[in-house]
DNA sequence: CCGTTATTGATATTATTATATCAACAGTTG
DNA sequence: CAACTGTTGATATAATAATATCAATAACGG
């Protein structure tokens, strides 16, 4: 019995795995408030889509949910986290603190997700030293070193363009396993490690045909 | 004969919209090269997809592409530009000048879309005044004010969370017709607005879930 | 305690998106 | 000038995702 890949989860669509991030806010909302059920019908209508589109997502956690009362609230929300793994604590680094990198240190939702940025990196040696939210910028000739470790499993790359293969080759020398790519580069990457690029003029373009075609 | 609404443009698929960024910026980097053709095989190598995908995408834009040669780039190029509307200069208003603001201040890839931030709002009067990348912040009780001219069709919503809706309802008042909504808040807006959201948890758990599955 | 009913979960259908296949075209080459 | 070949564009197929329908369930009200 060689190797790992235990296959609890069933492969998510990737239409419900994005959910998944929307659905726990409004699910965190409703606990806040002292809920302790929620129906498909009314996370559907706060997300403006079909409640059958809910439930399905929802049943690949593996949770059922109670005839006439919908799903527990604590018990939901901890089976999204977990098929997300956002239900064990994680570490991030952050590579390049420009105005996007402060941005990014400064976003309180990664606590939500249990994920702790304790690297920031960045090769401008008048940044060095400095401490942005907490955390201190460190020469990127560090990345290898300080990475080495593998207790960081994700990189938020938020370098310049010119930059960003360069930090990702470093990075695949790491074992890092995924990137989260702020860059408009599109990565070459060895296939151990995934890339998720946050493209801006994507969700840009969108709107800009909707607008035109109104 | 009544109503506007030329259906000049062909109904786009979104996940077509969305690739249309990511072509043009190949697109430029092989003009900027001196290509003055570009093949669907080089563009969907590049992009990690099948080559008749890209063609499909292509064809929408109406241009016809030469056998054995392919696009003319500076053609398809402009076909993209107009299909999002990035062939004419336009105007956007930032509201929120915190971090993500003034990283959005910043954003260089503005240009590439013919899009010029012109106004920047916030509602702390500590930054009223202040001038961040060239453009100066002015109290945001002035939106509606500034706005109601009708030259700026596009907000950028980057406030935190608890005033978001209270900023919509203002943009609602005034001729803006699409919001790109930063904030992790389901805007409830007018149907003559159109509000798209940029969630970063939502790459962020596909990115999760990708490496739970490795 | 029993019928009523809101809600789930399963199945079937439809719509959307991506991929596969191949004939037509126009440069290229000998 | 004629055969060759890389590339498009059209058509067909498959995969994925969303929606519609409805029986089963268990809390609720009387």
């Amino acid at each position: 019995m060689r190797g790992g890949k235990k296959h609890k989860l069933a492969k998510l669509p990737n239409p419900t795995i994005r959910r998944y991030p929307v659905y726990l806010r409004e699910i965190f909302a409703i606990m806040n408030a002292g809920g302790k059920y929620v129906s498909s019908a009314s996370l559907a209508e706060r997300l403006g889509q079909d409640s059958v589109l809910t439930r399905k997502d929802l049943a690949m956690t593996g949770v059922i949910g109670k005839p006439r009362l919908g799903y527990d609230t604590k018990e939901i929300s901890a089976a999204i986290l977990k098929a997300l793994g956002w239900d064990k604590p994680s570490q991030a680094a952050l590579v390049g603190v420009g105005h996007l990198g402060r941005a990014l240190l400064g976003y309180t939702g990664f606590a939500e997700q249990k994920i702790t940025v304790s690297y920031a990196f960045d090769a401008d040696p008048a940044k060095i030293g400095e401490v942005v939210s907490g955390v201190e910028i460190l020469d990127i000739a560090k990345l290898e070193d300080k990475l080495a470790d593998g207790s960081t499993k994700l990189a938020i790359l938020a370098v310049p363009d010119s930059a960003a293969q360069q930090c990702a080759d470093a990075l695949a020398k790491t074992p890092v396993k995924g990137i989260l790519n702020f860059s408009h580069v599109l990565l070459t990457v060895p296939r151990h490690i995934r890339a998720q690029n946050v493209d801006l003029a994507q969700p840009l373009a969108l709107l800009s045909h909707q607008i035109l075609s109104d």
